[in-house]
DNA sequence: CATGAATGAGCATTCATTCAT
DNA sequence: AATGAATGAATGCTCATTCAT
């Protein structure tokens, strides 16, 4: 049914009460399951690659099962990114290094960063390349991920800029600059850097430092 | 036929010695207008939605005309990092840079890959998506362009820390991060930035000052 | 589960006697409303392009009820021409027309058969196609109406041809001729001519006529 | 390439003069060859349950192929009743008829539409079921083949009428009803009526007599 | 008896590649 | 060396049917 599909709580007639949730919760576990599947094989073989026949069978399930939870091979990548955007929205860690000091905060960043995506880091080699390709995705992913963080990056460094307590400089561009380098060290991992693959979780101090402090030498130093 | 592809001289049997040298601009000239064409549409539809057809229209020649000169529709892409690698050798610029004080060095790469990048956009957009997911290619491009800019950094990071000209830092990862920034720029663009799009100039500038100085109020300012 | 389609009395091990009418008239009535729906529904889409889940849907049931009640989506079509063969032996009201004048009789048969296309318009539209293309359903039918009233309407003719009271036709085919205007009215009508849309409740007068008096001037007129 | 599918005679640029209208003669036949098959194997399983790779096996060619010379499945049918209506084209025989008197005029037409449904009979069967149930080729069908022959008859019946050659009848019905008879003949005879089966050339005869005359008992016979 | 999720055979369509001309 | 028609394997998606609950 395209119940499936639609997360709408509906409010009829009908006399079933407490059927509905507990179906809501079949749903989801197995749209969750047949994502699974799909991440995995789409970060085997890339999206095109991977057949719904593949997917089917790392979820273990029926190829026809797909499209009772999914209307197109498609949307399994936009129900990824939807999933990504659930978990992004932890976001609330970021909103607390708002009140730190510039270094701590660009710390704090580049940590929750990274961290997001050693954790999702399936997912996104899953859905990067598509995004790349595909408007709608692109336009998705820009204003689901890149754009909200561009805004918080940019007014955390306006204000800083503003204070003082940062160095003046081209805010969007630099922002920009900053939000790059997240996404290309993705990139260069998924691309198969042997460093950042042994040693990402010190990429985090680097970042900070490198982007805090330049690579100027420092008079204390 | 396949001799095309290889640009071996032959030593079969024909006895005409001067036609060689001809015929290998001809091929080359046919290979680089099939190329464009390739470009053209894997920008516009990605690898895999362009078909050979497309291709073959937009060159303005058959579709079987494609296969004298390549093998197939993926070594098209090859065919493309090639070219790009070409291009590339354009590094004399950089070793130039070599002997400047830091922050003019970090202006001049900066320069030098927004250039380079402005000026192969489509390529590179044709590119990146399939390397993401296709290990030879991503192993290609890694070893002929991301390795070599890594270890020209590297070098020169290592030698001006040594001297004290830059600041300690941890150098493998310092420099992979410099060069995600700039690999991070050009998604972000292709994502569709417009920022970037339109102050694409401005970048080298704010990155150099970025990556030198950092965002760290300096002293003077 | 299976003794819902066969209007056997089951003598099985159950020992109550009087349920068996009423559970009759409940399987009657669930028939009854899931041909409802296949007549909408098939009439709307046709048969093939019309779903299980959309007649379903369209009774207010599950999918899996409709194979309670009958074995394939393809006999849901013999339900309904069984159906329709229960109105059509409403014949009883032509049997009364065999008495009347030749013109009477011609505009009573006319009548009658105008009033059960117009009454089963949707059905017919929703048999008629299938019957076309499956020899089982196009057996069924021309036994099960055109035969009936091909033999009526030839006895009849025979006989008044016999007294005299009809013109010396060539009787089966003439026969067939008058057969193949009512159902050739209805494909028109199903093609949408607007026409006989309009006005179908003057066509038995006008064929009434036509087939009797013919379209030769008439000496009183 | 696409140029298969439209007529169009290019007025372009290319040098090649006399390859055009071999390579149009080569279309054709293709196409053809592929509606041939398609029409046996639509009037043996009808529409949907005919695959296009049974019309490919039909046609002895790749089941890719078709696609080289139709857009879709669909579009055979379309071409079908293109074909069709240029053999219908040949109304000229039809206007011929227009000067002779009624009776006459009558079998001529009855004698046309029997020689074409005769000779047509499997198209026919293959188009006509898909007709019923879809809006476009019925809207088709209706303006090629419907409408003109009764605007025809009308015409026809129109004048005979006013000049009193005709009787006084309600025209546009009358003419339905008898181009009704037509069709319904046909769909009867599709319905595996035997004696239509076997008089077929019979019924343009009684016909004519039917419809001129009707089934009054005539005064001099 | 009703339900509706799961199933998987079946099919139209695409497209890279080949090869006769 | 160019052509482009033919090919047919490959694949996403549909939907009648089943069956455990």
């Amino acid at each position: 049914m395209d119940a499936y599909r639609s997360s709408h709580t509906r409010g009829d007639s009908s006399d079933e009460g407490p059927i509905d949730p507990i179906r809501r919760q079949l749903i989801a576990a197995r749209r969750n399951q047949i994502l699974r599947a799909a991440v995995t094989v789409f970060a085997e073989k890339g999206f095109h690659r991977a057949t719904t026949k593949d997917i089917a069978q790392t979820a273990g399930i029926a190829e026809g099962t797909i499209y009772n939870y999914f209307d197109s091979k498609g949307d399994l990548l936009i129900g990824l990114m939807m999933r990504l955007s659930r978990v992004e929205s932890l976001d609330v860690e970021l909103t607390d290094a708002l009140d730190r000091d510039p270094r701590e905060f660009l710390v704090a960043v580049a940590c929750h960063r990274m961290a997001l995506i050693e954790q999702n880091h399936d997912v996104l080699r899953a859905i990067l390349p598509e995004m790349l390709v595909k408007p709608d995705l692109r336009e998705r992913f820009y204003q689901q991920f890149a754009r909200p963080m561009a805004l918080v990056l940019e007014r955390y460094v306006q204000a800083r800029t503003a204070s003082g307590e940062m160095a003046p400089v081209d805010v969007p561009l630099a922002v920009r600059a900053v939000q790059g380098m997240f996404l290309g060290l993705l990139v260069l991992r998924i691309l198969g850097d042997e460093v950042l693959q042994a040693r990402w979780d010190d990429v985090p101090k680097v970042v900070g430092a490198l982007v805090f402090d330049g690579l100027s030498p420092q008079e204390g130093e």
